[in-house]
DNA sequence: GTGGTCTAGACCACG
DNA sequence: GTGGTCTAGACCACA
């Protein structure tokens, strides 16, 4: 699993690291009880301050993806809680997000296309 | 039209105002034409500095949303560039939400459902 | 001679008057010795402010291209100060628009087509 | 590189840095990657508030110029968008100057002379 | 009246 | 350290 990160991005590093992380657990490549890199690594990977990943890492846990062990290091929850509704935060972006495309001249139909398109891929 | 400003939000100001006109636009409640509140009008309703609300308005008239007439203030522009397509940071952000809904337990069908909620409502 | 004001333009209302005047005289539709309209009627027609027709008139005087006669009104020069160079303020517009053309791609040759067709038109 | 601001120009501040940097980029002094003075900096040496420098910075980094980096501050962008076209209000701009340089007599000849020598120059 | 620009100073998140 | 945001108040050109 690659994490790409873009330097210049308006998101913050350890947004990206966590965004990054679920989506690959989403799309399958990061598995339940899989162990991720430690914070050290990870960060000597990517070329990045430490506390950055471990910014990233406590986000993750904070939101109950992922679960810090004294052995093995982060790994991915077994059981991530599901409660089967698009968080308010999300419902807000996703209506901005289709306000501009409507705006834009983006159909019902083309958008339902992509997320269908979205939801396969991960 | 009410602009609704969220004080603890991490959204700066000037861009929930610009989501918030985007909205109106998009919903119908800001018609074509139609003009906006001045500049000052608005920074004394919501209790903001009038710089706040022209970064908002400038941004909007450089994304081609408005524009400024000397004489009438800020105006709903008739003529929205439409290409069709959704912007690509847009679609990073739609693929962020998925991934995010997906886990928690958001079912393809349900998150479609919402998606043509928010396409009729606004 | 029609004279087109775009209101939502960021160059002031008057400075486009005169522009288009000043583009008037260098296309040959308005000649030497050719009365303009007067500042009433030319507010009128254009729907404005006929102290922005005013200020138009005056700046033309004021740069030379028109003369205003107590009977006549305001006319075209006859004699249009001619010193062959490109004015201080136009060459560094001019510099400005080649450097933000060059670096959006546009040859040396396509720029020069450019100000030959213009040369020809107006 | 040297900025200079001509306080006495109908031109705002921001505008002319913005200027500065894209001629400066456009000639070859700044490079790709290349390093801007931080917006304090920057602000100090020409002696004005840093809230202008800024939006410069803003505005070059909307226009695609240059990239925002949370370690390094400003940076020359690589790859610039390019279309191959004189800009549509660039475009009007040359109009205006090339009428008002026939009128001032200056020969189709020496304004391509002209357009080459800033050609070559930046 | 309008929007646009600028200042001086503050606070913030990020890394 | 960096850029980004915001304020309170000022001045300006335009119409």
């Amino acid at each position: 699993m690659i994490i790409r990160i873009d330097d210049y991005s308006d998101v913050p590093i350890y947004q990206q690291i966590r965004n990054e992380i679920i989506n690959g657990i989403s799309s399958g490549k990061l598995k339940p009880g899989e162990q991720l890199p430690t914070v050290r690594a990870l960060a000597l990977e990517i070329g990045i301050n430490s506390m950055t990943v471990s910014k990233a890492y406590q986000l993750l846990k904070q939101e109950g993806y992922i679960l810090t062990d004294r052995k093995k290091g982060a790994v991915i929850r077994e059981m991530i809680k599901q409660d089967g509704k698009i968080n308010s935060a999300n419902k807000n972006e996703l209506k901005r997000i289709i306000s501009e495309s409507k705006l834009a001249g983006v159909s019902e139909k083309d958008f339902i296309e992509e997320v269908k398109l979205l939801y396969k891929e991960g």
